[in-house]
DNA sequence: GTAATATATGAACGCTTGCTCAACTATTCA
DNA sequence: TGAATAGTTGAGCAAGCGTTCATATATTAC
């Protein structure tokens, strides 16, 4: 398996942004459909400002999309490959 | 889907196995095979201190798994999750 | 025994990361 | 218009990470 040193470090990256619990939460949360940051921020016990922070991140990485609406900007899944990566990775730490 | 806090940190934790370009390409090198430290090292271009650091990692992890034959210390992948794993990130930043 | 080889380990250093705080933009409402 | 609301952004800081370097352990050869 021969890999380039752009697609390891691609691939380093992609899986940067699920190394974090803060980010995994807020992909979760993002499963179950679109949500606002604020409404992001309170079920996650973080500031709004945190929570966008990482957002940002999520948005660079094209795990999640953002669409807005008034003053509100609801979060979304990009795409399906960020939750089939997510269902594998808790296969592995084992559902219980 | 709900998440407990504790599954969301094991989960962040088995991706940040994999949120390093050196431990992306040690896991790809040990795709094809079990390779020793100083193997690893001279293709990764690396010092063995630092691989050895790397592989430590990985094996608290359960990635990796060794095998001592004389002076030298064999690594292997643990188990296929990490392969699946790998594989599904290299599909993601393949077409993307 | 000593020397050489293969790997592991601990400390230290520089770089990155995730948070807080304050300031800012953008939108809605009175 | 002005105030309030929803997010974003940049600076700063503490904690974490990956490397190097020196040292330690374990095995083999002499």
């Amino acid at each position: 398996m021969k890999l380039t040193e752009l697609k390891a470090i691609q691939l380093a990256e992609l899986f940067s942004a699920l190394s974090d619990a803060s980010r995994v939460r807020i992909i979760s949360l993002l499963l179950d459909g679109e949500m606002g940051v604020g409404t992001l921020a309170e079920k996650l016990n973080m500031t709004e400002s945190a929570v966008s922070h990482q957002l940002r991140g999520l948005r660079q990485m094209r795990f999640v999309r953002a669409r807005k609406d008034g003053r509100q900007v609801f979060y979304r899944l990009d795409d399906d490959h960020v939750e089939k990566l997510y269902r594998m990775g808790l296969e592995h730490v084992g559902h219980g």
